[in-house]
DNA sequence: CTTAAAAATAGGAATCATTACTATTATGGG
DNA sequence: CCCATAATAGTAATGATTCCTATTTTTAAG
């Protein structure tokens, strides 16, 4: 149960540190290959994993059916590019109030809410 | 590429608006079969992915990874429970207005939000 | 430093939801 | 009634993710 080291996590956190575009499991796998050549893509989902469940990184589900990876753990909100896919991170006070809303004619405890925008991004907009 | 009717398409789009709780692929399968015994699951995912691309229904994604379907097509929010998994429909007033909250400071154009809550429900904060 | 229990790994198999393929059947306009 | 085409059943394939197991690493204790 107790957490131990190990150079493949400490890798994968770092590398994830690195990039601010939500990456997949596959892509941080692809990357951290040529800094760690036989790492095995088990050890990168379940490393993310734990990283996720312990709260060091978030993982992201948007409509591609795939999880994506944050090292940003505060909570922000997200937009999806419906036609390049990519996700940029918004810069937006906490849409908290929602939760009350919802809690009006609703009995049970509303513990949180999952929030992204969709639309076309400013870069292909151009073309 | 015209339509064509089909008799499974019927009776899977009549399930669905008999259930209010948006079921899953498999469970609209399990459930059409008492109607229409040899039905394959091919022809329900393929419905249901035909009738949510014609606007018949809508999908719905969570973060249980699998889709789930729901007749009734207008905009609404949903409530999943964290400890039963039942989703449920909210009665509240469209959030529209988070979309200008998250335009503020964003350059691309914002068409949509996805938005869900989660807690615990009614019936389980009893037990 | 050595040891040993526990945790982690690599590599591959298994799972699960979903989609693709194909030969056959059903639909509907002319 | 015909026939072009859509739809189906059944099955194979896909793709993301998880599971399994023998081996290797980590680390606390002697």
């Amino acid at each position: 149960m107790a957490l131990k080291y190990s150079r493949q996590r400490q890798v994968i956190k770092d590398f994830l540190m690195t990039r601010k575009d939500h990456p997949t499991a596959d892509t941080v796998y692809m990357n951290v290959r040529n800094e760690y050549p036989n790492i095995s893509l088990g050890t990168v989902y379940r490393n993310l994993s734990l990283l996720a469940d312990i709260g060091e990184i978030q993982r992201l589900r948007f409509d591609d059916g795939v999880d994506h990876f944050d090292a940003d753990t505060s909570a922000h909100y997200h937009f999806v590019c419906t036609r390049c896919g990519r996700i940029i991170d918004l810069k937006m006070d906490s849409l908290d109030h929602i939760m009350d809303l919802a809690g009006r004619s609703f009995d049970g405890e509303i513990r949180g809410h999952v929030t992204y925008f969709h639309g076309i991004c400013g870069d292909c907009r151009e073309s």
